[in-house]
DNA sequence: CATGAATGAGCGTTCATTCAT
DNA sequence: GATGAATGAACGCTCATTCAT
């Protein structure tokens, strides 16, 4: 009967954080992460019980967000280096396309703030993307290795390819194919 | 700049805020490195301007040790596969010995007060592992990528491994190795 | 002032005060009191303009209930002493009863926040108590001190008086007696 | 070799708690305590670790100089109503002549910032005071209550005495008299 | 130079009160 | 009237940096 917790303002607020934290780091003070978002220095805590609790809903929105575009419209039928490419190829892409969000999730990823929680919800959320990899290097090198160590090494692919996607957008397609190709003799 | 009297006190600030930072990450306050080096809270700004200052010194000393470490004893006359090997086992052997101090790199790599003269020094100080890996990857898969595209690549495996050397560290030759494996089928 | 729709809902309120004021001090949020009263934030306004205005009316209403409970069921025919027990008796153990009302209104008591006006509304309603007083010590050593001299040493004694009743509760007779042959030497 | 800490500045910050705490109660801003007191805002905190332990030293400053002040001079010759009388007197004269000060401690008395270690303490400050009032009442009607109870008593007098001799001052030695009257009856 | 007390801008968070629904 | 989200001033406390000693 009163005015309904807004949705959209949430979203404001989120997406404030990510160009706040994007152009500042983590240590942008929360008042102007909400004037970012149009909204009260007081309503950021209507929606977020701390700093803190932002910065973990908007980790985890954000490792979410890579995982369904990395996924999205699947071709579950091709073969699997088509597969591994589709998929890298979409994050890469999503990841070039938006700096800030990267830039905020690279913050976020290396946080103290960020709880052993939502880093083992990050990872249920990546679930897809580890079954896949651990088909392509079922056979590969890295077989004996743990498959958190191969899901680390290809973070680490992607992160550096999009960098360079970012830095020289001309050589945005020749950066992904490359670094998919790095990608692919390293664990297949 | 004159040298300051007491190399002996500001490496003992370095080497605190090295502790200090893995502990409490780059929020930690000034003061707190001051006391874990024995000097007073003032003493530290007549051996570094500013936090930044101290940051952006500790963040090149780390990167020339860790270069210096990597290639000690390098062996000028063995094949290119073994020079890689030697250096890659150095790199990640000192890495996975001082965790603090990997910490504390991460850290400061990832800083927005790690100003570009900085790391362009860092990059300079990597002449010689540069140099290494043109050759190695002369004529690989990522030939016609730039040579700070593959040191991204090679630095984000160089820390992968590192992290699960330390993490599960009666597997640490084995991780090294698989690290190693990975490198070298991705750019040679 | 109209009299606002549920006379319930602003009992609840005054109830829920007393619970927190007791638990928390002063300081407690209303929304905490509105939330405890099982009504909105906001609803508290309704009936109550201000915070302070919500203490004046509980102090005043605690007051008068001192009052009610002391002086009821006087016995008008009783010797003297025995209508002074009487009072005492009552008064004590009501507030040995009802500790969270006592620890409310003695943090009220030394508010700030009491308007003069409530004071005044206050001794006012004890004005049948006031009256039992300046008969009592009409000939007694402080026959010479104002009245209020002599109510706010009565307080005193009764308040510590149920202070020990709450204390030790099996002690609770023995204190009510002790105390108020104390206050009988020391005024009549 | 720095600049002591100045035991001048840390008893400007009380004198000015006090004032301040007087005037607008506990709820007074530390920054206003400071800047009553000459001081930085951080400065407050260089001498109090916390807003509550400046309340806390405050009040057991406080209850020793009201003790040392009430004890000041005993006449340990004279007789027991003699001593009674002579304690009785300082303390009253103290509290009418430092309204400020009375006023704070009456607060911080009542407050929940106060920790029992403070309390105890206050207590021990005591203890030449209890030990009079012990012998005071060795033999009148409250022999077999606590003494806690008789002290507890002997306060509200006491703090309803100083009320008193402040309104009305040129009421007060009338005042400090029957009000020891009232005590001598009360416990003797 | 060394020391650590002094400084005050800045931060995360709270909460009385308002007001759209 | 009832609701609870919205507001933003205010607070306790921190901390990089300065400077008196």
């Amino acid at each position: 009967m009163s005015r309904p917790k807004s949705e959209d303002k949430r979203n404001a607020i989120m997406a404030a954080a990510i160009r706040v934290i994007a152009a500042q780091g983590l240590s942008a003070p929360t008042a102007m992460i909400a004037r970012e978002a149009g909204v009260a220095t007081g309503s950021l805590f209507n929606y977020f019980e701390t700093k803190a609790d932002l910065f973990n809903q908007l980790y985890l929105e954000l490792k979410r967000e890579v995982v369904a575009v990395a996924m999205d419209d699947f071709p579950a039928s091709a073969d699997l280096r088509q597969q591994a490419f589709h998929m890298w190829s979409r994050w890469s892409h999503w990841g070039a396309a938006s700096p800030a969000k990267r830039k905020a999730l690279a913050q976020l990823a290396v946080s103290d703030e960020i709880t052993p929680e939502s880093r083992a919800a990050a990872q249920q959320a990546s679930a897809r993307i580890a079954d896949l990899l651990q088909t392509i290097c079922a056979e590969g090198a890295l077989r004996d290795r743990p498959l958190a160590f191969v899901f680390a090494v290809v973070e680490a692919l992607a992160d550096t390819t999009m960098d360079f996607m970012i830095q020289q957008p001309a050589e945005a397609e020749k950066h992904c194919k490359a670094g998919f190709e790095a990608l692919w003799r390293a664990i297949a």
